[in-house]
DNA sequence: CGTCTATTTGAATGTACTCAAAAGCGGTGG
DNA sequence: CCACCGCTTTTGAGTACATTCAAATAGACG
């Protein structure tokens, strides 16, 4: 198992000992995915960490009129958004859905819990890689209050520079809170003015 | 120094022994506040964490063509939003500012890393502070995407039951993310609603 | 009382959505 | 290899949601 990847990340935060880094990879478990594939479904039991060794995910919510909407996309070297796994709640609300090929690798909720008692470091690791996710959030949720949706997209695009070729319109519309027609529209006239140039 | 309200929210999550909440007291530094005061400004050094022991605050961004756009409301019992005071980052882009009379107890940067350093608990409560906070944020999102300016107004009103006394539609409307007269326009349709029964 | 700011109201506009239909595209089976 | 199917994307017309601008009204404070 190549555990090269989320060693580092979590290096990066947290320094690992030869202990705590061989304890740590113990709990960890291959998981290869497909593209196209359903990884977890809404109402699944919420049992793991995901980390995303290879490939592209995203993770959505759908509401009661069956509409999806996408919260986050997570490429190579990321966790995956899927936070509930960790909560006290049993299932998740969100799906976690295959964009491409590739590999997580899977920290079961028993195993992160283990660690954190075993272990203070993983404690100061998953309190600043929260600390983190807030920030960012944050920082979101300021930019879809004071941005259009034009310049929401083009945000997406510098973020996630190489996402688009894997995830259809459809997903980035939702991702952006608006409707595939609409970001079809932004497109046209993006390229006619980059024509214009 | 009243500290009841900041040991019962702790104790919620990670309880505290005699010397843990010894420590813990002799970090806090109490800084009372009068409706109106600015306490953070934009720009400020970023230097203490803020729980409410009494009174109402709101933080808020100020962007580039000087519109404010309120982040988060903070009521008694609460930590207040700006967690930029414990990043990297040498200065805040928030600002806080008091909507009543009140008191905040402070716990400078230093002091939490004190606390982080010397009782692994602390580490545990924040980490799941943390957690909880992104959790709150990822519902939030969806909110913004699935839900009309009226809807979100009105899950406003029941998240913050008190609050709407103490604060300016105006602000109210920043945090909703529409125009102080669009708000009013909401509600007067609610209120016509309402008068027909 | 006067001044300053917040709120309300209305008209005109812009942004984004819905619905419907057409075009494009990828995969599958004959 | 081509035809067909299902799904995504594009396009357009009409509509709804939300903003801007301007002016009137109401409240708060010295």
């Amino acid at each position: 198992m190549d555990s090269s990847k989320i060693l580092a990340k979590v290096n990066q935060i947290a320094a690992l000992d030869q202990d705590e880094t061989e304890f740590f990879e113990s709990l960890l478990i291959q998981r290869p995915f497909r593209q196209g594939e359903l990884i977890v479904k809404s109402g699944d039991p919420a049992r793991y960490m995901m980390f995303v060794n290879d490939g592209y995910l995203m993770t959505y919510y759908t509401d009661k009129e069956g509409n999806d909407h996408v919260v986050q996309f997570a490429a190579t070297e990321w966790w995956c958004g899927d936070l509930y796994s960790l909560s006290q709640s049993p299932t998740t609300p969100y799906a976690t859905k295959a964009l491409t090929d590739g590999e997580l690798l899977l920290l079961p909720r028993a195993g992160h819990l283990q660690l954190l008692e075993k272990y203070i470091k993983f404690e100061k690791y998953f309190r600043i890689f929260f600390f983190n996710g807030i920030i960012r959030h944050q920082s979101r949720f300021v930019e879809n209050h004071t941005m259009t949706a034009e310049e929401r997209y083009q945000t997406f695009q510098a973020t996630y520079p190489n996402l688009e070729q894997y995830v259809s319109q459809k997903h980035i519309a939702s991702f952006l809170g608006i409707t595939p027609e609409f970001l079809s529209k932004i497109r046209k006239r993006l390229f006619q003015k980059a024509a214009l140039t």
